[in-house]
DNA sequence: CTAATAAAGGACATTTTTGTCCTATTTATA
DNA sequence: TATAAATAGGACAAAAATGTCCTTTATTAG
């Protein structure tokens, strides 16, 4: 569904948000460690997310990553998803065709399409701070 | 959502499946020409197909690669996928914990569940007869 | 029986994704 | 101001997915 690299975004961010419920700055190399996931691997990440400005960073001793309480809210899967994995996943032909829409559909394009939107609506609804506060009150995981 | 070798699959078995109906048996050219894909890369799919019974091949001239009648109701999307991605897709956590279910779940994981069993039954429900009808009465495609 | 045709399958090549390592830049604090 | 801590970013490495090529095996028809 997403590839590695939105899944450990995912987790770095809701992670991240977690923390700074708690005005924490976390570095790439506790959030690796928190969400279970390669540590140079997942500092690129977080720089896709901060050019994207989906979480802040703060260079030098100190510093970390941080979203801000308001972004929790506005911040949604549907643009972290986006900013890694780009738009594929809400664009593409579930069967790979180049061209495949309403007048010319491959064979699954309507069944495909309405599984697609259930999940874009998903996504575009369920913000950094519902997944964050889940974990906050221990009714959610990030590793294993 | 689907790797390039599942599309590729999917689309082959359609298009053999209408063929089928017709009565014809095609070759691994004749359905890459069809379905827009490399020739090669789509026999080792078809070979794939051909050893979960999906397919039914025959060797030699006038040979090729065929699906009867009553097994086109039986086959399914999903044991298509099944048969070329695995079961990850219907497994799989969604942010790619190794363990997340009810009991330990991940932040998404309720939702993802959802969108999932929607995935699941889709694919369930949609025979190969249903695909290959819908391209035979010219209501979808599988170029472009 | 022989030649030709088609799938089966193994080995290899390319591309993309995932992951690592090292250096540069920024910044807080002693 | 010097040092150390942190992200930024480029270059490289490994693994997986995608794709190609060639040989073997089965089968049909002449």
């Amino acid at each position: 569904m997403f590839s590695k690299a939105c899944e450990y975004g995912i987790r770095a961010a809701v992670y991240i948000a977690l923390q700074s419920l708690d005005g924490r700055r976390v570095s790439v190399t506790e959030i690796a460690e928190e969400i279970d996931s390669p540590v140079a691997f997942t500092a690129k990440i977080l720089q896709q997310l901060t050019r994207n400005n989906i979480v802040h960073s703060v260079k030098g001793p100190t510093g970390g990553f941080e979203i801000e309480r308001e972004d929790m809210d506005t911040v949604n899967l549907s643009m972290i998803v986006k900013a890694i994995d780009g738009d594929k996943i809400y664009v593409g032909c579930g069967l790979g065709l180049k061209e495949c829409n309403a007048s010319k559909p491959c064979p699954l394009h309507d069944k495909f399409v309405d599984i697609r939107n259930d999940l874009s609506t998903m996504l575009k609804s369920t913000s950094l701070y519902e997944l964050a506060t889940g974990l906050e009150v221990g009714l959610t995981y990030l590793k294993r």
